[in-house]
DNA sequence: TTTGCTGCAAAAGTTTTGCAAACTT
DNA sequence: AAGTTTGCAAAACTTTTGCAGCAAA
């Protein structure tokens, strides 16, 4: 399936009207699998798409858990798909962030449940550090 | 040891000067001992104070690792002292932050330095979901 | 005395909003 | 036809900055 067509699938499993706007900004987010900002996403599209409408979905996107909003870091929130089960690592030099596969931390999550007598439905884990460029820099 | 001395102690310790300003600050921080926000902290403070005199010494704080910037979640910002160690347990609905104590995940942080060939220094884990009151409204 | 800090005010940057027109269902 | 969504422009908010005067070491 391509991205195109993920995305208008997607869009319908969660009950969201199918606008071109809104298929255009989820399959950018899909085709450049990354943590793009709300500008960067902007910028791939056709401009007849306003950042604000870019800005709005994605919040509907994110409240909706169909992406994530990372607003660890720099001064803008970054956002990547959620279908992927990953941890994160940023570098604080230059804000790039690379993704870890680890086994999510289930028993954690459950311990940290209880404690706090939340109802806990994910959980998120950065490392901060320096990436490797920026570690050689100093 | 009361909560100005403290601030003082630590003022001295990571060597800034010692500003009233400063002091007060870093004393609210330490008093509150909570998440706050700069408008938070602001709104403590003697009036002479300003928010940008805030927002520029939570700044400087945060980067010699007196206090943690906390931004996941909510549009602005919440700080805290750094001096222990615990993760996050934040409510979706009304944005509250509950602490957990948890035995840190150094094994976890190795792999991750590892793998992403980071020089990894700290790492943060938040839990998201509703707390027991916004549970029962739902 | 030197250097760094603060207040002030303004700017910068990100994100949200109101509204009429256009579009999806 | 009913109800949403969009573009546009402006507003709202958080955070940063420039600079002159002041304060800490």
């Amino acid at each position: 399936m391509d991205a195109e067509q993920a995305a208008k699938t997607k869009l319908k499993e969660i009950g969201m009207r199918i606008t071109p706007q809104r298929v255009l900004i989820l399959k950018n987010i899909i085709a450049m699998n990354g943590h793009l900002t709300a500008e960067e996403i902007h910028r791939e599209l056709p401009s007849f798409i306003t950042l604000a409408t870019v800005y709005n979905n994605l919040k509907y996107f994110a409240e909706l858990n169909l992406i994530n909003e990372l607003s660890f870091g720099s001064s803008c929130s970054k956002y990547e798909l959620a279908d992927t089960s990953h941890y994160h690592v940023i570098c604080e030099s230059c804000q790039q962030i690379a993704d870890f596969n680890y086994p999510l931390l289930n028993e954690v999550e459950y311990a940290a449940a209880q404690v706090a007598h939340f109802k806990v439905h994910r959980h998120t884990l950065e490392f901060y550090g320096l990436c490797q460029e920026c570690k050689k820099k100093k």
